[in-house]
DNA sequence: TGTACATCAGTGAACGCGCGTTCACTGATGTAC
DNA sequence: TGTACATCAGTGAACGCGCGTTCACTGATGTAC
């Protein structure tokens, strides 16, 4: 073979990530064959020795982009149990910044690509089931009460104002209003989870 | 003139219309404009006797949208109030509907675009800003007390949820998790509402 | 150990297609006489 | 009132462009002898 064993694999893997990143700062729409294999300095033609079809890739990328999330908030939360500070309170916070607002491409593929998933073929759609419920699994175990009977309903509300509060303050031109939907998702975020507890 | 002084404002009005209504379902970049035209039952050349451009179309289509959604707000709540119910309540549970799922073409432009606006240049998000801030008015006006301080983060927090549960029962590919996302929401937005006014 | 061959990741031209936009044209109708 | 003309919303061919996908080819390297 031209290459050792791994390389095929490396750059498998290589055009996952640029795809995960490209399709949450530009849409999966937005973003094209030839403008990934051009990030991992690559040309077009060889896409189709690695993935059957587009769609395919968009299946893996977001399945990469969830498991990395996931990893991402499971972190936050063992680090903030090691500071014996509230898990919760660290991930909401985390997720509602300015920081994670102005780079989506870095941040929760739910809240950059949600919609357009939404318009995707079911079988994609049921991949990012599964991850999305792995999401609502770690959010439940950071929870005041993990063990309480409506934690999963909880961790879904929490989700929810997460994701909508970071779209809405990716949406506010102005800065103070952008502000505003950020930090009245972490205070209503935190309201829901100590409601809960009580 | 070939035709009657209201007919060229009539056919404006109508591809605004259709606009609004593909662009919440297929995505604005999934539209094309040889599309919205033949909805109208035209041809795609006349466009630009129209709009200037298709990013024109996309600001009016917005903030048609827009207006439509706050007065279909507005009239619940004054039907609530009417009924002497509790005029969140009629809100959040019509928003958190499977019909509502169901049927993006004729719902929140927020939740079917948002991540997508956000990529549109700044005068388009600055236009839908304007849309949002009175769309945060309505919502803090159905709550039990709307001079509280809070209120208008109350409103935020409550919006955020019933875009972000909205995209999650959308995005669940397995009905029940689907429904639980949007039962959650409800019951969320209605704790949010009451223990601000306590 | 050295040579001939097979492999296959990656190249780049080409495919049909749909996009947003332009433009010369049409033809029904309002207006001027 | 009847006729000639100007208007302009809408038509449809054409523009350059980028898309996803295909394919004949390349050439470095692993393998067989």
């Amino acid at each position: 073979m031209r290459y050792s064993k791994e390389h095929k694999a490396e750059t498998h893997r290589r055009v996952v990530e640029a795809a995960a990143r490209r399709f949450r700062k530009e849409g999966i729409e937005g973003t094209g064959v030839a403008d990934l294999m051009a990030d991992c300095g690559l040309t077009h033609g060889g896409f189709y020795a690695h993935f059957p079809s587009k769609e395919s890739l968009v299946r893996e990328a977001l399945m990469a982009a969830s498991g990395h999330g996931q990893a991402h908030l499971r972190r936050q939360i063992d680090d903030a149990r090691a500071e014996h500070q509230d898990p919760l309170e660290r991930v909401v916070r985390h997720y509602l910044t300015a920081l994670h607002r102005d780079r989506p491409d870095r941040g929760c593929c739910v809240a950059a690509l949600g919609a357009e998933i939404a318009r995707h073929p079911r079988k994609t759609r049921e991949a990012f089931t599964a991850g999305l419920e792995r999401t609502l699994d770690v959010i439940a175990a950071a929870l005041p009460d993990p063990s309480h009977p409506q934690a999963r309903e909880t961790a879904y509300a929490i989700f929810s104002i997460m994701i909508g509060a970071l779209q809405l303050s990716r949406l506010l031109a102005d800065p103070k209003l952008s502000q505003n939907a950020l930090d009245s998702g972490i205070k209503a975020a935190l309201r829901l989870a100590s409601s809960q507890a009580s």
